[in-house]
DNA sequence: CTAGAATATGAAGGATTGTTCAGTTTGAGG
DNA sequence: CCTCAAACTGAACAATCCTTCATATTCTAG
């Protein structure tokens, strides 16, 4: 497996002292705080520099180029997002596959709501980049995870998971998405959970039903 | 209902020759071909019109800025999409409910899919401009066919109809997106369609189940 | 306390790019 | 054929912005 990110990509290098990580949290937030302000198109290095109340000199100092921080902002958030998830999908092992979806929707939809504004910004950011790398490595992790948590469910044949897996977060991950890019009030979108869920579940109920 | 095009982004003026249009089409082919060949964040004025083989002061006469040029391709692009979803729909009034929603993946994976790469770069490009609008408007125009051909199903209640629209088309349009982002292989895709199908079959059942 | 490493600075350079406009060419109608 | 409007041209301008580097400051280890 090649390392996950390229070289053109990869931080120039890693803080050492405290302050040098203040100095980088303050960055990354100020890079969302421009991204949500000025969008994506008008992000400056400047402009995120002066928002982070540090010279840009200093930006450069740990990112090659603009994308590069871009790239390390988006990693940072799907590590934690990854994390999540993995966490989520251990919390549900040998529970019955009902609960094991619902528990996944909830997670996944309450990390993106957490800050529903920085989730649209990083939406939109990822267009400006080569993001393959990126989100291939999510999805193996959030595959992996779900894998294993349906694994242990009772009431599940074990075959044909992967595939099952991979329907299920595509729909998942994509419904959310695009649930974030109309503007669902509070009702709708809990309408909508709800219907999510009833169709996960009866996907996985597709393999038991004909054959009882 | 305001206008669906915001002022800064109408269109300067319209075609009136010949020449004029073959033009503008050969400028929103050259659009695509450098969002494909060189990104969004490079896509350039100058190079389009090059592309093109048109001078830039050509496009200055139809579009006001770059985002306009932008903003009328996708507009274009979902002016057709909706059409063609709105004829799928049509062509399904008085079918059971099941078949419905199979043609209307169908139609909405096949729309997506003819052109994959400029599917790719299209979804890409809207990052870079204020789609509300555009979003909305499509939206409203695919709720309403969707609509339209489920009240017109022998096998289903017509009770909230107008929810259970919303989730469908959020589900559908945000897998597909999804579906694309990954890489999925022909048979891995043909799976997700066919699972895609059962959930929205299952959600369409949830309320005449449990009442039987 | 001191030396060297890590961190921070920000003005300046260089390159790109969006947009205009004065002028030319092409087409349509009479 | 003539005239006017539509369409097209592309060099030039102005603005923005990314990135560097020589220098200054701060921290840490010995």
């Amino acid at each position: 497996m090649p390392p996950a990110t390229p070289r053109s990509l990869a931080p120039r290098k890693r803080p050492r002292q405290a302050r040098a990580a203040v100095t980088l949290d303050a960055v990354f937030e100020a890079t969302i705080q421009v991204l949500l302000t000025v969008g994506p198109h008008r992000l400056t290095t400047t402009r995120v520099a002066e928002r982070a109340g540090v010279s840009v000199g200093t930006m450069y100092q740990y990112f090659a180029h603009k994308q590069a921080l871009i790239y390390a902002l988006n990693e940072r958030y799907l590590e934690v997002l990854a994390e999540k998830i993995e966490i989520a999908c251990h919390a549900q092992h040998g529970m019955p596959a009902q609960q094991m979806v619902e528990a996944l929707i909830e997670c996944y939809w309450q990390a993106k709501t957490e800050r529903a504004d920085v989730t649209r910004a990083l939406y939109r950011s990822v267009a400006e980049l080569d993001n393959e790398a990126l989100i291939e490595a999510f999805a193996a992790r959030a595959d992996a995870a779900t894998t294993a948590m349906l694994a242990s469910a009772p009431d599940l044949d074990t075959q044909k998971l992967e595939s099952i897996t991979r329907t299920l977060l595509t729909v998942i991950f994509g419904t959310v998405r695009n649930a974030f890019e109309r503007n669902l009030d509070e009702a709708a979108a809990r309408e909508l959970r709800g219907h999510l869920a009833v169709m996960c579940g009866a996907l996985l109920d597709s393999r038991s039903g004909p054959l009882a």
